[in-house]
DNA sequence: ATACTAAATGGAGACCTCTCCGTTTGTCAA
DNA sequence: TTGACAAACGGAGAGGTCTCCATTTAGTAT
């Protein structure tokens, strides 16, 4: 799961090639860093690295795949925080951690802001696919099954869990997250405390 | 609220504007029902109703605004079918109002799939003000937060109502309700339990 | 070294969205 | 009628996304 495209490939990536996709990861960082992830465009970042829109359309189907690699390093230090946790306090009621997971991904979700919203953002103009097998999704989407399963373990309710997960990632997303945030007028910490009491909070009045 | 763009005008719509804007609308219905709002450009619309783009973009900023156009009548229709329901039945519980209108939504989502997502995508492309001010969107939200609001009287929970109000249109906008049924494969009747069960059903077991 | 081959490259080009602006055309007042 | 003028028009063009493919090139087997 650590290399995974940096060093040994099936039959070695070839050393033109690994320098190419250098440069454009440091094309794309420097440019993002500078004007801003929405305003840079594909082309820019191809001018810019010097190299033909074929050869960065090669490797990268869309601005979304461009910005999934480049935050693929901390979504996987992301994933490494919440297992620790989970390891350390698996004694603690789901509730709990369900909502300490969701403090956590709201904490990395501000710290990414735009590259998340990138990787949302092509996601849905392209394949159509939704917002469906990003790793990030799919993996967060299941640890929170787990724990929604683990809550209602002693409940008689008939298993939604896949949907309330569903459910919390959805709200989370670039596109809520930030209406809550610039429409609504919430805080970060608002927007946790509405989540789980909503969701989370189930049984009994609150 | 009737006429808003249709018979006088602040100062009357010239007559070639009104000929043009119904030549408009007349051929990207028919566009789009030969061939998919999706598969339909601006472009082509402009070409094949003979106008010229910036004609074209005049009138409608985007995709998003013509369909919102082309479905302005329904959605009075819709509205005027829950404000039917709703005085007629005043006396019910609100949960069951509730579902009901989200059964409406459900529907009339399904029967307009194809405009609503057309009206979705572009909201979130451009301005990026987020999916808010569509007015289906503001008018909805306002009568689920009523109708949450009304649930809540006799409960303890501080207000959070315009929240569930946003989860729940959230989970119905086209990317999570065809996420729910394309991907998790749910039917529209299972999505309503589901989003009822979740969203509504707050107290006791279910 | 040499030839072979699959990967990598770059740029032309198809098609799109959206803006700008010089030109045309209803409308209304004189 | 006849101006005058704001509204409407159309199309050129800037800038994007993404594809296709002829050409180049890094490894590898001989």
């Amino acid at each position: 799961m650590i290399n995974d495209q940096n060093t040994p490939r099936i039959r070695t990536e070839r050393r033109d090639a690994a320098k190419n996709r250098q440069l454009i990861l440091d094309t794309a960082h420097r440019l993002f860093e500078q004007f801003g992830v929405e305003q840079v465009s594909m082309n820019q970042i191809a001018t810019e690295a010097q190299i033909g829109p074929g050869t960065l359309y090669r490797r990268y189907r869309n601005k979304g795949e461009l910005c999934q690699d480049l935050i693929k390093d901390s979504v996987d230090l992301f994933f490494d925080d919440i297992e620790e946790y989970l390891q350390e306090n698996d004694q603690v009621p789901p509730n709990q951690k369900l909502k300490e997971i969701l403090s956590f991904f709201i904490r990395f979700r501000e710290k990414k802001a735009q590259l998340l919203t990138g990787v949302e953002e092509a996601k849905s103009t392209n394949p159509l696919k939704s917002r469906s097998k990003s790793p990030l999704y799919a993996e967060l989407h299941q640890i929170l099954v787990e724990l929604f399963d683990e809550m209602e373990a002693n409940e008689n309710t008939y298993s939604n869990s896949a949907f309330k997960a569903d459910m919390v990632l959805m709200a989370l997303s670039s596109d809520s997250y930030f209406f809550q945030k610039d429409v609504r007028g919430y805080s970060p910490e608002e927007i946790l405390e509405l989540l789980s009491s909503t969701l989370i909070y189930t049984k009994k009045g609150f």
